[in-house]
DNA sequence: AAGAAAATTATTGAATTCATTTTTTCCGTT
DNA sequence: AACGGAAAAAATGAATTCAATAATTTTCTT
């Protein structure tokens, strides 16, 4: 395991790089946070595993400490489980886990809905419904990945197009705890309510043309709502 | 400055408690975390102060590395600020901040509410309809602070009776954030509104009481940004 | 040979150490 | 006296060290 995300491979200290003028900056600060998350979230550890320090360690080229407050944050982000005297561990998400989750995203995107209404702009407007033609393309020739590809898309403008940088970070950081998650068997099940989907998505976009912010928050906590539901029936965990 | 909180005041490590038998775990994991959370939200230290880390250390009696890691974790909870090579400063918040913050209350109260309408117990509604009488009680005499406990017990009661865990903590933590500015001048504002407020309480309850989610959720989300308004007229930041 | 106990090894949590950077102090120049 | 710059002091960031705890292996007993 431990997929090579490596810079460097060891003895990353006492020796200078002998390459050319890097920016003085490019401090290990949110490096190393940045780093960990995503090889985390990309799902280089199953469900459960514990983290590695050592060898993470040695894959990012730096000491216990900063990798150990990044565990901390990461765990703090309900991302890791800290066990007392037994490490890290990647936090499983229960069915209960991904039910809550899904309101809370249905609650943000509510609520993104509602602020884009009061703040988009008619070029931010026109990029999501140029998206939204290019989705609806993907549904008519059955291109699921493709379909999704652009949901997300869409979902990520209207968040930007609320105008709210706070609820932008909240919003990314439930995204990508769910995106462990995303591209597993269980969102397949979205086929089934494809149309639905489809559907759901041109009531959105009337919304947000029409800027009837209280309308589109419904509309997008109820979208989730149902896609969670389509989860729902899911068996394990 | 640096009020003291301490209970080993120096000499923590090396030196057995003397004391009874105490649980095993009572590890400093979450303990230095929660602390020194405490300690920057209750406002021990001004907007913008830098975070002395010895001198908490010190307060704390437990060294610079486990210091740094809840720094860490602060920091990406928003409270604190990291420059680099020059510490932590306590994050000041901006008239923007506020503004953001409160409509992201705003939204998670909102989900809040329509969850609760789903979820809540005839003992839980039974509650907050106390609450709620008592607050009526302080308004009628004019008792602005009682108004504005019972007024937080009613809001956090109805995030509680959402039943979603996850909402709960993110709400706290964006609690926490405001607490800091919630007892200022700023929110002394709020008593030009208080009758309006009154009234948006009894609507709140109402809806809650005829399990209205959706009207309740804008509701709440207006509510919050009504208050927000009554702040937006400030001057500073 | 199976299981329990002991010894060994590895891991964890936190203190300490060390190089680097920043901040402050001190001193000389104008 | 004000300014600029060198030297000293303090701080920060990260590696290393060390005690504790947990996991593993080995040895002993039956």
């Amino acid at each position: 395991m431990l997929k090579s995300l490596a810079n460097k491979p060891e003895k990353a200290a006492g020796e200078a790089e002998a390459a050319g003028p890097q920016p003085p900056t490019a401090s290990l600060h949110g490096e190393v946070l940045t780093r960990l998350r995503d090889y985390i979230v990309e799902g280089n550890l199953a469900d459960g595993d514990r983290v590695p320090e050592r060898e993470l360690c040695a894959l990012f080229g730096i000491s216990r400490t900063p990798l150990r407050e990044a565990l901390k944050v990461l765990a703090s982000e309900g991302l890791l489980d800290l066990l007392p005297n037994r490490g890290a561990r990647v936090r499983a998400l229960t069915k209960r886990d991904l039910t809550e989750l899904f309101d809370v995203m249905g609650g943000l995107e509510g609520l993104a809905g509602r602020l884009a209404c009061e703040n988009i702009t008619d070029e931010q407007l026109a990029e999501i419904e140029g998206l939204h033609y290019e989705m609806y393309a993907c549904y008519l020739r059955r291109d699921l990945h493709g379909y999704f590809q652009y949901n997300q898309k869409i979902h990520q403008k209207i968040v930007a197009a609320a105008g709210n940088a706070i609820l932008a970070s909240t919003y990314a950081s439930f995204a990508g705890r769910l995106r462990r998650v995303r591209y597993s068997a269980n969102l397949a099940r979205e086929r089934d309510r494809w149309s639905e989907a489809m559907r759901e998505h041109e009531a959105i976009l009337d919304a947000l043309r029409r800027k009837a912010g209280q309308e589109l928050s419904d509309i997008m906590f109820h979208h989730l709502r149902n896609k969670r539901s389509a989860l729902a029936g899911g068996d394990e965990n």
